[in-house]
RNA sequence: GGGCGCAUAGCUCAGUGGUAGAGCACUCGCCUUACAAGCGAGAGGCCGUAGGUUCGAAACCUACUGCGCCCA
């Protein structure tokens, strides 16, 4: 007795199978039995494949016509009877003959019901019998003649090219999961049966002859020759593309000049299904052509698959998929690139969302205003330079005139330009995005724009910048102004040439608009030493003394914008202010500058400070005008102290452990050291500041009145005239 | 079943032994003369769990839990 749901199919049966430990069976392995209908002879034989506890326990073996039952059939070396055809219909001699499976199903069934053979019927029941992914048609296994490609000696080698350094995969760690699939290879079938694509070159002679047909070789010709009707799995055509797309099996120019590729930029999903092929072909194919190790590309490089922004994998049936035309026709092309370009990580997958791309559309508009910016501020590349692949830096003042500012920009540049170039030569997409992402953005912009302002527009004089002005005659003007137009032209030029790969057509836009030049697209790369050009801009890098006196001046800025935001003090309001002890520190030079930026007038006669701030040695003062929000000030101190209590905390406890300032290197205890001191010596200026908070929030009651009338009154026309502290001149 | 990978801020992810980071989202204040698609300030994480190695672990080792991917 057994079960089955595609009954047709016992035309073909050739045995009944059962497990061989099954107890109830055990006696009849051997046996022949007669299959009805048919009258054939088939044996009951014992395999372990059989699961007892399903249906009967015994099961019918229709070898030809299912995948499992085929191994059963070769294992006990059983006839595999065809009983369909290509198209389902049934061919087996008998009643049935010219039936199609789905009128032989029901036809079968009735015989055997009218023989009594049917036991049971159980409906609906669902089993694993698969479908066509197009148009749904239930596929019926059917043994046929396959061709194969044995692969062993060519894995090998497609394995060895890898192994030995010649093709290098990026990232490494999927190598191994080439290794895995390249250094186990099947022998691979590469007949398929589709209406479309190359055809199997064998042919069938008509006496029973077969021919492969090679490249060059003649096609059989004569009466009753035919081509097997197969065509090849596309990934065998695919494995073919480095070489077939060059004029192989000729020996072309092209062939020559473009075979091997450098690089092979793919998704991860494909690396045996098309790397490993193009391996494969190329190694066999090119052998003993040049070039002598015959592999198809240098590197590989894989990318991950596009995700949702939940990391999902974009589906049809989720509703989670985008249309990239939609959102380059709503946040342009660079915008979309920029954003794949930025989620990059080699091998990883990439999660976007409409509002990351539109997160990409702000930087493009953040480049296109700080251009604009610099150009309605008299910034001009010089044309002249950059004919021959020409550097604008031929153009940069004399170092001597170059203020902090300038040369710590100019360092940035330098060493941003390295990583960024160092992170595209290993495919660290997502890295040098965000490199250049936080350089355009964080310190240009916020930065160096908005330093360069008061020095552009001529308010204020910033108390450093080289000749100052007035120029030296019939030489470049280098007023504080010009050097800094000419710094500007210099760093928005490298930038947009290293941004260019990644937002191409805002820079092409703005790069030739900023500088007159041809084209960004043909313009040298940063960096790049060739045809007797060096790029002069390493020479500038890395100036730490410029950089530690930018990050000072940008931690003390935080604080007072902190006083500020905390205070209520609207952003373009100018605060009397006294900086004292500034001379004695990194920011000597650039008092003028910062009080530019953080709009802090210089104190007039009745200036009457309410309050007083410390950041980077540097003790400020401000006058409020007797309006100073106590409590704010109190919790913004109150905040500073546990933090720095904090610190004070947890350098202490590693510090006393001795088995810490024993066994861990001097430089990291020494850090601590440092850091201990240094917290230290915070909490007690804030534990200080907080007393006197407490002691003036009396006083300031009862004199607000007067240092308000007096005050404000006073102090209005004459904020200028004490500007000569910061008269010292910088560079040198 | 076999193999591999991943668990870090609300979401997506960086971070290879020494002070936890980014983008977006969020809170507060600002139309400050490049930009409100913006500016300034801020909040938010016992780095999956349990052990181990180490002076020191988000990181290295082991187990566990959860989630993915590949298997022609």
């Amino acid at each position: 007795m057994v079960a089955t749901t595609r009954v047709e199919t016992m035309l073909g049966d050739t045995a009944v199978a059962v497990h061989p430990d099954d107890p109830r069976y055990g006696h009849l392995v051997g046996l022949q039995i007669e299959l009805p209908l048919t009258g054939r002879r088939i044996p009951i034989v014992a395999d372990p494949h059989v699961d007892p506890e399903f249906g009967t326990g015994a099961v019918k073996v229709t070898p030809a016509h299912d995948p499992d039952d085929f191994e059963i059939g070769r294992r006990h070396d059983l006839p595999s009877l065809v009983i369909m055809d290509e198209r389902g219909v049934v061919t087996a001699a008998g009643p049935f003959q010219g039936l199609d499976r789905f009128e032989a199903r029901p036809a079968v069934l009735a015989a055997l019901r009218a023989d009594g053979r049917v036991v049971a019927e159980r409906r609906p029941y669902v089993h694993a019998v698969g479908h066509c992914s197009r148009c749904g048609t239930t596929v019926e296994p059917r043994l046929s003649l396959q061709w194969f490609v044995k692969v062993g000696p060519l894995a090998k080698a497609a394995g060895d090219a890898v192994r030995d350094g010649r093709v290098r995969i990026y990232p490494q760690e999927m190598a191994a999961r080439y290794f895995d699939w390249v250094d186990d290879m099947h022998d691979w079938c590469i007949s398929r049966q589709l209406w479309w694509g190359h055809r199997i070159p064998i042919w069938y002679g008509p006496d029973g002859e077969v021919a492969c047909v090679g490249p060059g070789d003649p096609i059989p010709s004569g009466e009753g020759w035919r081509q097997d009707p197969d065509v090849l799995d596309t990934w065998f055509s695919s494995g073919l593309w480095p070489f077939s797309t060059l004029g192989w099996p000729d020996d072309t120019p092209d062939l020559r000049a473009f075979y091997p590729t450098s690089v092979l930029v793919t998704g991860y999903d494909i690396l045996f299904f098309w790397v490993a092929r193009m391996m494969l072909f190329g190694l066999y194919a090119m052998a003993g052509r040049p070039p002598a190790d015959a592999v198809p590309f240098r590197q590989v490089a894989l990318h991950g698959l596009v995700r949702d922004q939940f990391g999902k994998k974009m589906s049809k049936t989720r509703g989670n998929t985008v249309d990239p035309l939609d959102w380059i026709d709503r946040f342009g092309a660079d915008a979309t690139r920029f954003t794949l370009a930025r989620g990059a990580t080699p091998g990883g997958d990439v999660a976007v969302s409409e509002d990351w791309v539109a997160g990409a559309r702000n930087f493009c508009n953040k480049l296109w205003n700080a251009v604009r910016f610099a150009q309605l501020n008299g910034v001009r590349g010089d044309s002249a330079g950059h004919g021959a692949g020409d550097w604008l830096a031929g153009g940069l003042p004399p170092p001597e005139s170059l203020t902090a500012v300038d040369r710590w920009i100019l360092s940035r540049l330098a060493t941003v330009t390295a990583e960024v170039d160092a992170l595209f030569e290993q495919f660290e997409f997502a890295k040098a995005a965000d490199a250049l992402y936080h350089f355009a953005w964080d310190e240009v912009c916020d930065w160096y724009l908005e330093l360069a302002k008061p020095v552009l527009t001529g308010d204020g004089r910033t108390g450093d910048g080289g000749t100052g002005d007035g120029g030296t005659g019939d030489g470049p003007d280098d007023s504080a102004a010009s050097v800094t137009r000419r710094v500007l032209a210099e760093v928005l030029d490298r930038l947009l040439r290293l941004i260019h790969p990644l937002l191409p057509f805002v820079t092409e836009e703005l790069w030739t608009a900023l500088t007159g030049g041809e084209s960004v697209v043909v313009a040298r790369w940063p960096g790049q030493v060739a045809d007797g050009v060096t790029d002069p801009l390493p020479a500038l890098a890395t100036d730490h003394a410029a950089e530690t006196e930018i990050s000072a001046l940008m931690r003390l800025a935080t604080e007072v914008r902190r006083f500020r935001s905390d205070q209520g003090l609207r952003p373009g309001q100018q605060v009397p202010a006294r900086l004292t002890g500034i001379g004695a520190t990194p920011l000597a030079a650039h008092e003028a500058r910062i009080r530019a930026l953080l709009r802090l007038a210089e104190p007039g006669p009745g200036f009457s400070p309410t309050a007083t701030l410390e950041a980077q040695d540097v003790t400020i003062e401000v006058d409020t005008a007797a309006r100073l929000d106590v409590e704010a000030e109190r919790k913004r101190l109150a905040k500073d102290l546990a933090a720095a209590q904090a610190e004070v905390d947890g350098t202490e406890l590693k510090l006393a452990n001795a088995d810490f300032v024993e066994r861990a290197p001097a430089a990291v205890v020494d850090k601590n050291r440092s850091r201990l001191a240094a917290a230290q010596q915070e909490v007690a200026r804030l534990t200080e500041r907080i007393a006197a908070l407490s002691g003036t929030a009396a006083g300031t009651a009862a004199s607000a009145g007067t240092a308000a009338s007096a005050g404000t009154a006073a102090s209005a026309g004459t904020a200028a005239s004490a500007g000569t502290a910061s008269g010292a001149d910088e560079p040198g």
